[in-house]
DNA sequence: AAAACTTAGTTTATTGAATAGACAAACTAA
DNA sequence: TTAGTTTGTCTATTCAATAAACTAAGTTTT
């Protein structure tokens, strides 16, 4: 057991962080005003600043406001100094963004995904990957990292064990990309990308603690507990559409029964609305908009049984937040109201004074925007080591 | 937001505490030994160790055996510089332990708790603190801290919320405490006191992502995820015991439905076995050792639900281990092989590869310890702080 | 037993990061 | 013009870690 040990170059990473996180935040800003807020000595930001701009991410945009002495030069983040590349790997789809250093959306793709066999979907994912590169302006980094998103186990080396939807086993995307590529990149269950996406660009903005749950064809929830992923011992938890419900109900194919997801899932939802004609979520939203009773009342049960294993939820982790993303998140009008009902009814009262019950903002976007912000904390972790 | 910034004394303090951590962990061991296997510099070592025994935490013992050069100087952690007192107030009794640094019992206390008014219980608990305080031999240090585990909630701030069995609500009883003693204070749920005891001193050492169910009247999570003891939002969560684990079953006090403590504790034991004429785990347990087919059958039934809760705590933080700790844990041989046998019926065989399923190794001492582990991780915070 | 090697731990000079305080630059107010 | 303020840099100092030399105390080889 080697523990990293502390020395200089340490205290410099971490007042590097710092000072760069400062200006991430609340640029423009001056070297007198970190050196305030930080509490980092005048000399040593001025130091560690001079730093980052050698380093190209960090520049100088001309003077502020003079306050009753000399005007403070004001400093910012280029985001341009670097792009970074997010994708979602769907069931039927991959989806792809080209993002600056600050998550701003530079070019996105999108194209259906007609063969699932890992050789050709793989092929498909390069070409969209390439396709996105030459969209990149020159800049100082180039392309920093790829972030990858899919729908399914992945293990703590990137590779996908088990993508049901996808029949996928054992696909070692991560090696295959990165030896293809040349650049770091991470793969992720798309749960947990979304969380990401969520907490960092959506509607859980700066929130410590957030279950970001994904309702799809399944249910998978991404654990986001003290700012950062949890996974568990083997590097994936949060399996929660597996989380029984009625411990006697329905036989589940992961061998549980009264799973969640059986319950609460666009495929529940399919299932029962198969009686109605009815083959889709989209042609389901539709009718409900146009106020279809059956539709509605189907809704209103996926709701509930939402609300069920959210309040389950909101009990195991007490979080500050709970956000509901993926397909089912269209469904917002018909399934919030029955949906805070049932949460409010069966969490503990202690517990529902902090949560807050949000819908994912991002929408479709969620989980490609944290593949993309995986990839850009990845390079950042990079720069303040050096 | 002022972040705490990176300056030579926190170097100081991290390689201290990484030296320590070896002498604690290894010992006896030499100054070379740690420089060896910390990757610190010999001079660093030294100079580190210099100041762990001028500030009595630390002595030398002697040479050890030479491997072809100067016989080594042996070090050890001097355990006895300083003592912990632990307290666990159950409903109906206060157990004690005042321990060395090393967390090895040096007294114990035991006394039934016939009036649990907040005022009489306090003073009755300030009685076994003082009882515990007096068997503490000369040290350096005294008496470090005072950890307690207790039946309910309690806020960051060591304010009991709300403890149902005890019919207490609001009782500061960290404030009351660190001013009747002038020591530093902590105060948390049984349950994380029992999770951090286990894993610190019985069934789960040195696991880095545990799961403590603590089934006795009701049901109890502790999680260690990271190492760490896991606080929700408002600094309690672990409320497994009101995971919902059938949608439609009871009714439970909490609000919620078929709560997994109505089916799988002592409480629902105890009802069902009120029928054939038991009224406590006890006399429950000495038939089943008799033999006694319906009681068999009994513990059978919550073997099944308990093993039922815990897949579903297995799916959602795919821990190292599940650790079944407090009163019921008594009742191992009659559950072990149903309990085993449902949880890997039912959770996801990824995770099974994975997580292991103990038994609390300390029994009634869980919790006990676990507080009195508080208090000597406080204090070691303390000093690797100056 | 002497010489040669090994290992443990200390001493010394050096490096590098942060810092306090002095200072220069550039502004405002009166 | 003068006094005071704010921004940012420069300088000397402090302090922790480190490499390398060194002392101490052993073992192995010849």
């Amino acid at each position: 057991m080697t523990t990293p040990t502390g020395d200089q170059a340490l205290i410099k990473r971490i007042n590097t962080a710092i000072v760069l996180e400062y200006i991430l935040r609340g640029s423009p800003l001056s070297r007198a005003q970190i050196s305030e807020q930080s509490g980092l000595n005048k000399a040593t930001v001025s130091s560690l600043v001079q730093d980052l701009i050698d380093g190209s991410l960090v520049k100088e945009i001309g003077t502020g406001q003079s306050s009753g002495g000399r005007k403070p030069v004001m400093l910012e983040f280029i985001a341009t100094s670097g792009y970074a590349i997010g994708i979602d790997l769907g069931v039927n789809y991959i989806r792809g963004v080209l993002t600056d250093l600050r998550g701003g959306i530079v070019a996105e793709r999108t194209s259906s995904l007609h063969y699932p066999e890992p050789e050709v979907a793989v092929e498909q994912l390069c070409g969209c990957i390439e396709e996105l590169m030459a969209e990149a302006p020159a800049s100082p980094y180039g392309i920093v990292g790829i972030g990858v998103g899919v729908p399914g186990l992945v293990d703590e080396s990137g590779v996908i064990l088990f993508a049901p939807n996808l029949k996928w086993r054992d696909v070692p995307l991560q090696r295959q990309l990165a030896e293809r590529f040349g650049l770091p990149v991470t793969i992720d269950n798309e749960a947990n990308m979304g969380a990401l996406g969520e907490q960092k660009y959506g509607a859980g903005r700066s929130i410590n603690n957030l279950i970001y749950v994904s309702v799809g064809i399944g249910i998978g929830t991404g654990l986001i507990l003290h700012k950062i992923l949890y996974k568990g011992a083997s590097g994936f938890s949060g399996e929660m559409g597996h989380l029984s419900v009625e411990a006697h109900g329905k036989n589940c194919t992961c061998g549980n029964r009264g799973c969640w997801e059986m319950y609460a899932s666009e495929q529940a939802l399919l299932e029962q609305a198969s009686g109605l004609g009815f083959d889709s979520l989209e042609s389901l939203l539709a009718a409900a908009a146009a106020g279809r009773e059956d539709v509605l009342e189907l809704f209103t049960g996926i709701g509930e049984y939402l609300g069920i294993g959210i309040a389950n939820i909101v009990n195991v982790f007490n979080p500050d937040a709970v956000v509901i993303g993926n397909r089912m998140s269209q469904a917002r009008p018909w399934l919030e109201s029955v949906l805070r009902q049932t949460v409010v009814q069966r969490a503990l009262g202690f517990h529902l004074r902090k949560v807050q019950l949000l819908f994912a903002e991002l929408g479709e976007r969620s989980s490609m925007m944290g593949a993309a912000e995986m990839a850009i904390a990845g390079f950042f972790t990079r720069v303040k080591s050096v």
